[in-house]
DNA sequence: AGCAAAATTAAACAATTGTTTAATTTAAAC
DNA sequence: GTTTAAATTAAACAATTGTTTAATTTTGCT
């Protein structure tokens, strides 16, 4: 595996990434991509091999970083719920950053044709998984976390919540009077990242 | 709007859903639906004008009958945990009984180079908003739920999680040893339904 | 049966897709 | 300056897309 990019190469990644964010994978031709990026259609099949092989190198370019920032969370020395909401606005943010290869890489790559081979990337979602386990059982055997919770459908509550809000954009823009891109970062770095801490601070606290 | 069906299109319909769930509207042909369905490719259009046409045809078919279901549960005399209880059962099961066209729905959509025009989609987006904050309303007034949640962020925290839960198949089938889609599909039915009432119920209820 | 409308078909259409080829330009090395 | 490899290009490729056409069959009605 090829992990050293020139800048011509970088260059179309952003490119593809900012496309697929709004267009997604499949509603993105090469042709798109060439033409933002003012380079031949060749140019990508030249660089990367094929449209899935650069899907592949953006996926591996840009979530490189995410398992050592895991790592060093659960390390800190922080409360449970300090840690978990450290580890959703840590989520929330990344996700946001990367809106574009994420929205990608959960939703459209679980109905791909073809399916992408990609090893790492089955290996990501479990690590991160396997982060978050560390965290809520660090925080059951301190007693503060119920034992009831089933740990695997917590991310889903994250991630899903980030998502549908993200993926209902022209929606939640109305509803909430949001008028700028500006504003609606801006609530889900605040507003929306508090509402899913609260969540699941609640879920994993609450007393019935 | 031509509303009334003969039994060709239903077939039509039923066809498109399943692939639509299977492979999403993008990555679904016309000749695959009419393959699938043993019809001329040309019936599709001869039928409902486009592709574009069909799955608004396709949204509609599914989407009659949710507001009245609503309507019906807020006029229930029961606890407002218990309606949101019977709420959050009653957009899994439709959600994942039409999981098809919900995922079109929810997501694609957002994404669609021309913007289809129903009006009637944000309308039911906005009827069900109504309906969850009429019940929530309800149990703040009785002082049994809390009063500083975010109302319009409740919805994706529901349906995201049953979404990415969904989106994610392959994923969680290998990390909960679900074998067959029968499992999966009872999975939601219980345990992940039980967890989504579970979080809404503790982020709503609990003392902080 | 005869007729008109509806249903169905195969074929063609034009547009777009990802990818490859083969020629040309640019860059680097000697 | 010549040579060699890398970079870039326009063009062509084959496949697939949604849609339309024009001919044919089926259906329903009198």
């Amino acid at each position: 595996m090829n992990t050293d990019l020139n800048d011509k190469q970088i260059e179309i990644l952003k490119v593809a990434e900012t496309l697929f964010a709004e267009k997604g994978f499949e509603g993105t031709s090469i042709r798109d991509i060439s033409k933002e990026a003012n380079i031949n259609v060749a140019m990508v099949s030249y660089y990367f091999g094929s449209k899935e092989k650069l899907l592949e190198a953006l996926i591996l370019y840009k979530t490189s970083g995410l398992k050592e920032q895991l790592v060093n969370l659960i390390e800190e020395k922080l409360e449970p719920v300090e840690k978990i909401n450290k580890l959703i606005e840590l989520y929330v943010n990344r996700l946001n950053c990367n809106r574009g290869i994420y929205r990608v890489l959960h939703f459209e790559l679980a109905s791909m044709k073809r399916a992408l081979k990609i090893q790492s990337l089955s290996d990501i979602k479990k690590a991160n998984l396997q982060s978050l386990e560390i965290i809520v059982q660090e925080g059951q055997t301190k007693g503060v976390f119920r034992k009831d919770v089933i740990i695997p459908l917590i991310m889903p509550t994250i991630l899903g919540t980030y998502f549908h809000f993200q993926m209902n954009k022209p929606f939640f823009e109305e509803i909430l009077d949001l008028k700028t891109d500006e504003e609606y970062n801006t609530y889900i770095k605040t507003t929306l990242t508090m509402h899913i801490q609260q969540t699941i601070k609640a879920l994993l606290t609450y007393e019935s």
